[in-house]
DNA sequence: CTGAAAGCGCTTACAG
DNA sequence: CTGAAAGCGCTTACAG
């Protein structure tokens, strides 16, 4: 690669001419700006982010730390992301967690050494166990910014970027109530936060509709395709067909369509299906699928944006919630009669 | 972040001895190591990449750069080329193109200056096109490593780790035809050199068959599930309807399942088809998806240790081969009888 | 306005 | 074996 020193002998000045060229330009003579622009068009010069980061102090890079690249909410948010940053000029680091928390707790103890400007974690699973905030706080310290999407710490004072998942939850159980379905069944990913909450949001709404809801009915699909489909292929199992079933995930989503085609069940004439997140393939699958759904490329868009303001020391509010919608395909219609009538 | 310079001060020797601790060890005596072995681990020090980078002229960071991340095929890649490089101590940008070639010739040209010791290029999208071809060659002349994935350059000498597209799509083809099926339609994605392999593959499975591949059977899916459902469409309003449908990858098979439901064909009883790729979400699809699969994780795997033998300087093959497999499922089973029988 | 100098955090010949 | 020095490619006070 080209350096400053060679851009300074092809314009005739020296390389501290060079650098102001690039950084205060209205402090050179327009003679030498001049020359020196010219000579590093010609040499196609571009100073070393590195180079100038060691100095600056900053890098403009960001991590990703991704539950999941493979899942198809997590792809479509890392790509809005990634535009989102490349934007204003940022790259990013992709850090795929693999749901596992040693590698959350590996990347945390490495990335401060790579230089990056800050960090956005975007994962389902839960923060809030003692390992990771020993990490969390000790890569804190370090003075790099940190934003999280899909759940709120708190423990550690992180900016969040979220949707109410709660009240998506809540929103998606009372479409399916509204439709004259019970039971309702709720298909989440166990203990994790996230999925708390969003279960916390299909209780109240099935207690604001006046049922009570059942343990029986809170299925635990492991946010995976494979594990959904046993669990709701047990519920079936044991003698309860829900009229209609929240599920946290298109994958697990998936699986409840295949336990159900199993036993020959329609959806959504005998299960009405909404899942709490929208990716572009749920509209294509047979059924489409009913979704809570946000504007992808707005989230990643408002996750940068606040993790840059934080990066560049300004306060960002702790909790920036995004809206959220219902899209009604053939999972769960405008309106279909319950299957008893 | 905590320095050579303060870990030297609190073991009592030079940086010069933190420096060879961590990089020669066996030259320092036993007893400063120890020393220096137990400052480092007391104050957490971590030498700085890029500092170090600066020095070495290596930063241990390579580029992914992916036609669109969003889609199941490349999210599925890209997080066994992230779980492949970070064994190796590498981290990943992540550079979405967007399937935009002015992003493409964007990054190559931004790249360098950010210190990446190679690059990884996975896009069905050609390469094989002057902005392109320019923009690589003057980014292969500053000695950057570089590999693709999915095809195999003429223009450039960019190693390839590939599958047998040509001989994948045969594959496809000839299980199609050897469960009786014709007339069987080609699903792919305009001109791309991708596409075209796949076409050349399916055109051989015909010949060999003893059919004549028709011009109206090339459809044109964009690789988009909803051209690609227009295309399916078009066909059969013209008034064709196919035993079977080769599609190059998910996206489209699913446009073309929602054509066909909508025409209420079945399939696979009066249409196969079968998709050029594999991802996880074929599998739990309803039907099912037939598929030509690779051990994706593998194929992560042998394109990064392509790529670092390539950045080590290494002689790396120009073209390596993954083998593929047929995966049957449900939309082209092992045996179905031919809708006419 | 501009150049020489110092320094960001490392590594590695160079003396000793 | 070890420290002082130089240098990777920049930027930015500091003189002038």
């Amino acid at each position: 690669m080209v350096n400053i020193s060679d851009v300074a002998r092809a314009a005739g000045v020296s390389p501290s001419t060079v650098s102001r060229v690039l950084n205060q330009p209205d402090i050179v003579t327009p003679d030498k700006r001049d020359r020196v622009l010219a000579a590093i068009a010609r040499l196609n010069y571009q100073p070393s982010t590195f180079a100038r980061g060691l100095r600056r102090g900053t890098f403009e890079t960001l991590a990703l730390l991704v539950g999941d690249i493979a899942q198809p909410f997590h792809g479509r948010l890392a790509k809005a992301v990634e535009l989102a940053a490349e934007e204003k000029g940022y790259s990013v680091l992709l850090c795929d967690l693999d749901h596992r928390q040693d590698r959350l707790v590996g990347f945390l103890r490495s990335l401060p050494k790579r230089g990056i400007d800050g960090i956005l974690i975007a994962t389902a699973d839960n923060l809030d166990v003692p390992a990771v905030h020993e990490a969390l706080t000790a890569f804190l310290a370090q003075d790099i910014a940190a934003v999280t999407t899909s759940q709120h710490l708190q423990s550690v004072p992180v900016p969040a970027v979220v949707v109410d998942r709660t009240a998506a939850a809540h929103d998606a159980t009372r479409h399916l109530l509204d439709l004259g379905r019970w039971p309702v069944a709720f298909l989440g990913g166990g203990a994790s936060a996230y999925s708390q909450r969003l279960a916390d949001g299909y209780r109240a709404g099935c207690r604001d509709a006046g049922h009570r809801t059942q343990p029986r009915l809170m299925l635990d699909g492991g946010f995976q395709t494979e594990p959904a489909m046993r669990a709701v292929a047990a519920l079936l199992a044991e003698g309860t067909i829900p009229e209609g079933i929240v599920a946290a995930n298109v994958p697990m989503a998936l699986g409840a369509l295949r336990a159900l085609a199993e036993r020959d069940l329609d959806v959504p004439d005998d299960v009405a299906i909404i899942v709490c997140e929208d990716v572009p393939v749920a509209a294509y699958m047979r059924p489409s699928l009913t979704c809570v759904s946000t504007d992808l490329d707005a989230y990643g868009r408002r996750a940068v944006d606040t993790l840059l303001a934080a990066v560049a020391g300004h306060d960002v509010p702790r909790v920036t919630v995004l809206p959220h919608t219902l899209i009604l395909r053939d999972s769960a219609p405008a309106a279909v009669p319950p299957p008893g009538s």
